[in-house]
DNA sequence: TCTTGACGTGTTATGATATTACATACTAGA
DNA sequence: TCTAGTATGTAATATCATAACACGTCAAGA
């Protein structure tokens, strides 16, 4: 599990998550092209999610195209290759915090600070598919999202 | 559980979930107007999620207000007071087939034929309470939402 | 009775999020 | 080098959601 919450040295977080992206798209043949990069970066900034606007702001003033599919074609081409996931809540993207594992997760979201982390899913998961199954459903996707405090902005509230 | 996937009398079903509605407002001191008590009746006419602008447009035709807010005020009221929920994944409302029992229901969504219908959530919810707490974060609300193939819906695909 | 304040509704305008369609440019093989 | 597939840029538009204000109703309470 990453230590989304607790104190880390998030630039080796940040740098470690990159080369393991290069490494997982070389592997795929995959084109981790300078705009894809570049989003990746900047959703591994912080451990929040970004809006596809906020992400084109960015990539705008940095020399980019300046229209909403630069950023969403992007967002879009990160969330196939699992390197990010996107938040329904927040209509809003985030760096994945374990590429290559294959996973849906569950995410966390503060509510004081918005940071975003994800939860090992299994033991959810399971529950839920016994849940849908006696209604006879077959669950493909799940999407799992939780509001509430991290553990560092418990005091504060 | 409600029968939402089987055969199942659902005049009665509608029927039956407006009166209960009513009953709940009166008990509440909430009011049930017609536009609010319209709203429940189009969310209630199918097991399917409308979105805030299919619920405007039939209201349009039916002689009601033909903008936005007149939709949306209808449909937050009913989300508020638990007879409606909203599908995060589908940006679309739903009727509540438990009103009154004061539930976070997870959701069933087929992608064949729409059909949204509510699972017991209980043990999904220790299940990610226990997930989140092993990274002390405290869950508040909870948003889970499935996508898959309903039972009759499986035979075809 | 008159006032007043809370609530509900209608409407205008705008903001926020997302996609379609088409043109241009790059890249990897044949 | 040619070419097919992929990636990017841009304009236009679609879809989802809210802010702000005007007006009407109704029920306290002066
Ligand atoms: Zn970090
Ligand atoms: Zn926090
Ligand atoms: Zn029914
Ligand atoms: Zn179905």
């Amino acid at each position: 599990m990453h230590p989304t919450f607790e104190h880390h040295d998030h630039s080796h977080c940040c740098g470690d998550s990159l080369t393991r992206a290069e490494a997982l798209m070389a592997e795929r043949g995959a084109r981790l092209t300078p705009v894809r990069r570049r989003v990746l970066e900047l959703l591994l900034e912080s451990h929040r999610a970004l809006g596809a606007y906020d992400v084109l702001e960015r990539l705008s003033a940095e020399g980019f195209g300046n229209q909403p599919p630069v950023a969403y074609r992007a967002l879009d081409f990160l969330v196939e290759q699992g390197l990010a996931h996107r938040i329904q809540r927040l209509n809003a993207f985030t760096a994945c915090m374990h590429a290559g594992e294959a996973h849906a997760p569950a995410f966390l979201i503060c509510r004081a600070c918005d940071t975003v982390a994800e939860a090992p899913v299994a033991p959810v998961r399971a529950a839920l598919d016994t849940a849908a199954a006696e209604l006879g459903f077959v669950v493909e996707r799940a999407s799992i999202e939780a509001l509430g405090l991290c553990p560092n902005c418990q005091g504060a509230a």
